[in-house]
DNA sequence: TCGGATACGGATAATTTTTTCCGTATCCCC
DNA sequence: GGGGATACGGAAAAAATTATCCGTATCCGA
């Protein structure tokens, strides 16, 4: 069982909540599991390209940041089904908006992509020559900042 | 120069965004390029807890995904600052909504970090134990799912 | 000369996340 | 017996991300 050894610092909003959504496939279990699919194997044929052990793994991470909530039915074989909290609710509309925007910049991102492995690097497209002459009261404002 | 072995799937907007934001440092840099913290430098001296290497990876990757945009002048010592896009500014909404959250669930989130360095795994508190009896239509009707 | 300032990349090492593989259990059917 | 279904965790390996270390360059001041 791995054990961290760097502390993370949780100072800001947004690195809270990438702690708790980060993980490569919790964003597709929150949406699933807020559309009814529940049991873990239905999740797993859901996500097939998914490691199963690393579904477990996530599922218990928003589970125990109580996002989504585990329910036991006590049959054999076994029966498990995940809820989203009311907590893990209140995430809905920021999981919302992150994913219109990232649905508006996905063609871009493809084409962006494809070029990527075309031409593995060509990273002076945004690159801006400033035209300005050199001047030493320049490096003086500079260390005023 | 690391090379990434297996593809990934960016069949949602979620992943898209992901991918783009995810990195440990990322939404510290776009949060510092807004309020005017423009050059590699003033960037470390901001994260002092920041690796320098990896904070000029994740600037060169925010540039390449038309996040941020680098102005090189033309002079010595080398002088660069990095802005914001329109495009990255259109992101601004969606990072203050995932700040706005997670800055919510802060104190609840540091409890439970709290509660977990000292018990480790404690786990079972949001599990609810059905106490249903075990009929055999009931397995049928799971296979139904 | 050295140390400070500016900016940055390749190579390698350390850490972390993800994946694979092994194992646990019961029930049903061929 | 085997295979299928259900759910899951420890251990080790592979992949990926982050960090360290080395190097490149110019200018200025002690």
């Amino acid at each position: 069982m791995y054990e961290k050894k760097i502390p993370k610092n949780f100072s800001c909003g947004m690195a809270v909540l990438m702690e708790i959504i980060g993980g490569k496939w919790k964003s597709y279990l929150i949406y699933l599991i807020n559309n009814g699919v529940r049991r873990p194997a239905d999740l797993q044929r859901a996500i097939p390209s998914a490691s199963r052990r690393v579904l477990d793994l996530q599922l218990r991470e928003l589970e125990f940041h109580a996002i989504i909530k585990r329910v036991i039915y006590p049959e054999m074989p076994p029966k498990v089904e995940y809820f989203l909290t009311p907590f893990g609710e209140s995430m809905l509309p920021v999981v919302a908006s992150m994913e219109a925007w990232g649905g508006e910049y996905m063609e871009t991102f493809r084409q962006l992509m494809e070029s990527k492995k075309k031409s593995m690097h060509t990273e002076g497209e945004s690159v801006e020559i400033k035209q300005e002459p050199v001047i030493r009261g320049r490096r003086t404002l500079a260390k005023a900042v």
